[in-house]
DNA sequence: TCCTCGTATCGAAGACCGTCGATCAATGCC
DNA sequence: GGCATTGATCGACGGTCTTCGATACGAGGA
């Protein structure tokens, strides 16, 4: 398995304004150079908090997930899932499986209450999921 | 085309911790109740207002982008194309697909100096973005 | 015990996405 | 003008996602 990500170890050059035209040869731009022209560049995130962010991402990438997770913020009881399905022009298979992808990204928990299952924001939530969906108001 | 929202015109009975045994017949679990049984619903989010965060999510919800908002985050000055494609083991054109993404979702912008393409994060990027990649450290 | 109802799961269809090789456009040097 | 280099675009392939109908599961009620 290939590393995701390499380094320029040796950086040559960089952003310049003058950069356009110049009439001498320098060595900024020797024929060799093929990768890593420019600058350093910055050290990745680790592998596993950018799959944690961009997991969090891709789960919340949806109009209909991004609405879940607004109702259920704006409310002050766990949400049956019947109001969900009433809410949205969905087949029932759909919703559950947008609310299953919640859950399974630690965005939502889900209660039974008799035939019923109630969803809520999960209380126990990571400080990324936190702040991700702070902006859905 | 229909309404991606409906909503529950009469709310009939909400979450209850004593709802799982209940020997007294109640009018809240009437037998023609099918849609909206539980409670009422927050109003949804303005769909103009769902597709742009869901949009912006979308964009973020994949590692090599969020590792270019980081690079870009961490950087001083606009950062080359070809640094990228130095970082990651991808080709050139997927690169630049993911830069493309990221240009069409108003998250970075790019400039040209003679031959090279620079990135930066987009100066006027909208609140929302702002927040968005605010935790990618 | 059988039946009904709410929800989760399964399987399939169609759309979408990430990736790459090939190619094109644009720039600058000879 | 010809050539080399950078980066964007095109077309295609394989995988993933959203959606649905059908079905299975589990909890109550009759």
């Amino acid at each position: 398995m290939p590393e995701r990500y390499a380094f320029a170890s040796t950086p040559v050059n960089a952003y310049n304004e003058s950069m356009t035209s110049s009439t001498v040869a320098t060595p900024l731009l020797t024929p060799d150079r093929v990768k890593g022209c420019c600058q350093p560049v910055a050290a990745p995130l680790l592998e596993t908090r950018v799959d944690e962010l961009s997991g969090i991402y891709k789960v919340l990438g949806d109009p209909t997930r991004v609405q879940i997770v607004h109702i259920l913020a704006a409310a002050t009881e766990p949400v049956c899932v019947c109001d969900f399905t009433a809410a949205f022009e969905l087949g029932q298979p759909t919703v559950s499986h947008h609310l299953g992808k919640l859950r399974d990204a630690g965005i939502v928990t889900s209660l039974k209450r008799g035939v019923w299952a109630f969803y809520q924001l999960n209380p126990a939530m990571t400080p990324a999921v936190r702040a991700a969906i702070q902006l859905i108001d």
